[in-house]
DNA sequence: CGTTAGTTTGAGAGGACTCAAAGTCTGTGG
DNA sequence: CCACAGACTTTGAGTCCTCTCAAACTAACG
């Protein structure tokens, strides 16, 4: 009988790369549940991060503090992997924390759980560049958007791309991402 | 006795992994020179990207067609890949054309030949891994810049991050490729 | 040496920012 | 179940940065 976590893992990876029997074995040994309350921290800045989050169910933030102020650095939802990006991949400290925006339930993979699958199994490695390239667009298209529009354009292509999770979003935490200040997202929100 | 094409390519590729006999023969074989002359075009948008280009000497900018204006997305200079990467990496067409800002000198490699070594050789695989991430990085940073700096803050981040080559590229495609005004950063250089 | 591409300068308009204050919502404790 | 504190959102006024449109200037190339 397969569990919650292996069906849905299976079917994340399975977009990618076939799972042979011994990869799926090791991944899902590998991999372990957590849950995290409204507002609670899953990773700290200044530490260096060493567990990337594949979200079950819920939402989370990444963000930075400046001038005292937290800035939204980007937003998860189910189905994505979460995790301090420079930090995880270079393992070296950072400015971001990731907290949760909703209750939130994560399958856990170690930094050292995912080098050892690298290392033992090449098609993680094309799992990997394959789901880098999807990051890749994404980012891309937010810097178009960044340089070429509105204050009222970025709501709208952001309540696109976001469309299923846009009105759980917190209004100053929206604005901050898109790089704008929170008294222009509210006039414009009307 | 090595080749001026095999050293520069071994160079880099050792960057990321080590590079066996075979992969080393099997990658040389499969990768032909090409120069291009200044406003050259090297791939043109609305077509599938097949080839990816390794600068070996020059400066190259890819750009779009907005509004009857051409917007620089990017400069990719020395030692550095470029190709129309959605087009590259899904397939399909995209608007992106890339051309030759100076006269410039590259390595080839065809998206088939890219499939066979990714098939056959694992190593690259991680090498693709690697090096997306560092662009990855790069591509974050340029978000954070475009969020929160004024005008004269991009430039100066600009010929910082490309300091040997900012002073080689014309003053509009820098703009385009800063998302401000042509008249802004003629006002801001001085 | 003329033509064209690229850059600079000027003036005016407007979007978005900042600072400040008033509302509104949410959750906790009495 | 209500009251209140703290967080979040809206509204207002004034300022400034950056944009747009237009024209002059400069450099590059045949």
């Amino acid at each position: 009988m397969q569990t919650e976590k292996e069906i849905i893992l299976c079917r994340h990876f399975e977009e990618f790369i076939p799972l042979s029997e011994s990869l799926r074995k090791e991944l899902l040994d590998r991999i372990e549940c957590k849950e995290f309350r409204k507002g609670e921290l899953i990773h700290e800045s200044h530490k260096i991060c060493t567990t990337s989050y594949f979200i079950e169910k819920g939402l989370v933030r990444s963000f930075f503090l400046k001038d005292g102020k937290e800035i939204t650095e980007f937003f998860c939802c189910e189905n994505e992997w979460v995790n301090s990006p420079k930090s995880f991949m270079q393992r070296k400290v950072d400015i971001y924390a990731i907290d949760a925006i909703e209750d939130t339930k994560v399958f856990c993979l170690d930094i050292k759980d995912l080098g050892y699958l690298f290392d033992h199994f090449p098609e993680m490695e094309r799992y990997a560049r394959l789901s880098m390239g999807t990051i890749l667009g994404h980012l891309l298209e937010r810097i178009t958007i960044l340089r070429f529009t509105t204050a009222k354009e970025k709501y709208e292509h952001f309540c696109e791309v976001y469309k299923d999770v846009y009105h759980r979003i917190p209004l100053g935490m929206m604005a901050s991402y898109l790089g704008i200040a929170q008294e222009t997202l509210s006039r414009i929100r009307k």
